[in-house]
DNA sequence: GCCGTTTTCGGCCCGACTGTTTTCAGTCG
């Protein structure tokens, strides 16, 4: 059993555990076990049949350990199925229903036997709900309104979605005069690949104005909650959007809160204890007997506030990078002194996958090559797709030899200034074999190999015959390893540990695919990638000019992975890439 | 359930907002 299936029973074990109103800090630790086994680079099954000790490893107790080693020797979880038998598994859904938690939805099921989200509205139709002990007229009606939220959509957006409503919001609120400050924060601000909701930051005299003003915001369909200073708003696309006004010296401090994860706050204020002080949005204070608060220069103990990097040094850390704050290394790094310079987009000196009109891109060859001037790139590959793939006009061998004579061309008349690569996107394919043969592959510069059909086969067979396109003395790169569109379609079955494994034996390259919709490989395994040395290309599969902008998708991803520019293989020149292929420095 | 530079027991981040409440529980982030 895969290290992330582990997790998610773990999660379900937590979820099911909390509708029966278990210990809160019991379900943070299996949250916890499930976090550090689904970021460990080393399979938990691997691990224990080898006899290592899991306990060993942060967040993991002898209770999750010994619920690792239930599921791996048998597929489940005893205690899973027991709680399943009290609690049918629907009953999970009314936790979707915003401002439902585990007690009022614990107690629809216990008094009024509500099992699933049908069942749910209708007995808020029926004026049921309001009769419960805790719940009222507006309670019902809110959970009414949120039922059919929780129906239309309960999905995270992509990260490009929620970048047009943050620049649609930016031009909004900066319309608003007596906005002094402002920045967005939470998942958006870390680069996470979805993003579930919105958080606005904002110092400003006139809070109320500005509450005003983000009411009249053309897009709004509801205001959802509106205190002092917190303001909760609905999109008409059913996104929230929070807005949070601050004083000017809890700037930093409520970005650095409100920008989380949650694991890495819990541990940044766990150091501020150590060192007699609090860190809340507020502010980081100092803590004391109200005598030494009297004595205080500062009444009410602050330190710090105004800058995020304010609040990290109270705490002796230097600042760390959003992209980082995911509790995985950056703490060990911060400690060490030795954050890294995460890789930036302005490293990027060439695109190693993009389609034309010869397959299906929008654009010419020659406009591809315009358009990537244009934006500074030293060098790409045109990478159509092979024949297989018919519906997108895949190239025979004859139409690839054709194209690259015109490369050849081309490139003659740059005379040296641009550098266009002779290169594929070769499928592999059912059976394992290379779309094309052997011999027109090695006349390529660069051939990334991807799976495109028979993905609903096996793990075992998906992963042969990747391991297999990495083996092939032609291919440099696997493209969109995972083979997942971010919510419309699961990776296909592949054993992603292995694939890093033999990249790393064969000295070859793993893409990370900066389209939005695919972001693949995640910023987990582009993290189990680095820790194996094995090298990452950051290409944008553009299949039009405007997609070159997608790179900078790709990059915060490959940050979030903790990758410098050395760990990036398009960071360097085409002639480094090549020597690094043919196993020089 | 997990953890330990004060701890093997007693903590575990912390505050805003809402609704149903006469002082607080639930939810959220």
């Amino acid at each position: 059993m895969e290290n992330s299936k582990i997790a998610e029973r773990l999660e379900h074990l937590a979820a099911l555990l909390e509708f029966q109103g278990a210990n809160p800090f019991r379900l943070k630790a299996y949250r916890n076990g499930a976090d550090a086994i689904r970021a460990s680079s080393v399979s938990v099954a691997k691990a224990l049949a080898e006899q290592q000790d899991l306990t060993a490893w942060a967040g993991v107790g002898t209770s999750v350990a010994e619920k690792c080693r239930e599921l791996v020797n048998t597929g489940t979880l005893s205690q899973i199925d027991e709680l399943e038998e009290e609690i049918p598994p629907t009953v999970l859904d009314l936790l979707r229903v915003p401002n439902l938690g585990p007690k009022k939805a614990a107690a629809l099921f216990k008094e009024l036997g509500i099992k699933d989200l049908s069942q749910l509205e209708l007995a808020c139709e029926q004026q049921k709900v309001r009769t419960l002990k805790g719940f009222g007229a507006k309670t019902e009606q809110t959970i009414l309104e949120g039922v059919r939220i929780a129906a239309l959509a309960n999905q995270r957006m992509r990260i490009s979605d929620a970048d047009k409503v943050v620049r649609a919001l930016r031009e909004h609120l900066t319309n608003f005069s007596k906005l002094e400050r402002y920045e967005f924060a939470g998942s958006y601000r870390r680069g996470k690949e979805t993003v579930g909701d919105i958080d606005v930051l904002a110092v400003t005299a006139d809070p109320s104005g500005l509450m005003d003003h983000f009411a009249r915001y053309g897009a709004l369909s509801s205001i959802l909650a509106r205190g002092e200073t917190k303001m909760s708003i609905r999109l008409d696309t059913g996104f929230q959007v929070d807005l949070r006004v601050v004083p000017a010296r809890s700037f930093g401090a409520a970005l650095q809160y409100f920008t989380g994860s949650l694991t890495h706050n819990v541990e940044l204020r766990h150091r501020a204890k150590l060192r007699q002080l609090k860190i809340n949005e507020w502010g980081v204070f100092r803590v004391g007997s109200p005598a030494e608060l009297v004595n205080d220069p500062q009444l009410d103990g602050w330190v710090a506030g105004v800058e995020e990097s304010d609040v990290y040094s109270a705490v002796d850390l230097p600042w760390i990078d959003p992209k980082l704050r995911e509790m995985r290394d950056e703490f060990i790094w911060a400690d060490a002194a030795q954050l890294p310079r995460l890789v930036q987009t302005s490293d990027i000196r060439g695109d190693l996958h993009m389609h034309t009109t010869a397959s299906d891109g929008e654009n010419t060859l020659e406009e591809m090559v315009a358009a990537a001037r244009q934006r500074g790139l030293h060098y790409i590959a045109i990478t159509d797709h092979s024949q297989r793939v018919s519906v997108a006009g895949g190239l025979t061998p004859e139409r690839l030899l054709r194209q690259w004579e015109e490369i050849d061309k081309l490139n003659q008349k740059l005379a040296g200034e641009f550098l266009v690569l002779k290169s594929i996107e070769c499928d592999i394919l059912e059976d394992g074999r290379m779309d094309l043969p052997d011999h027109v592959l090695a006349q390529a510069d660069w051939v990334m190999a991807s799976v495109h059909f028979g993905i609903k086969q096996t793990r075992d067979e998906i992963t042969q015959r990747i391991l297999g396109a990495i083996a092939h003395p032609s291919v440099s790169a696997i493209s969109h390893p995972t083979g997942r569109l971010i919510n419309r379609r699961p990776a296909y079955e592949v054993d992603i540990p292995a694939v890093i494994e033999h990249a790393a034996k064969h000295r070859k390259i793993l893409e990370l695919n900066s389209s939005p919709k695919r972001l693949d490989l995640d910023d987990l395994h582009v993290r189990m990638a680095r820790l194996a040395g094995v090298p990452i290309v950051i290409s944008t599969d553009a299949h039009s000019v405007e997609n070159f902008e997608n790179l900078r998708f790709g990059v915060q991803q490959a940050q979030r992975g903790g990758l410098t520019a050395k760990h990036v293989i398009n960071t360097r020149s085409w002639a480094d890439i090549k020597n690094w292929l043919n196993g020089e420095a």
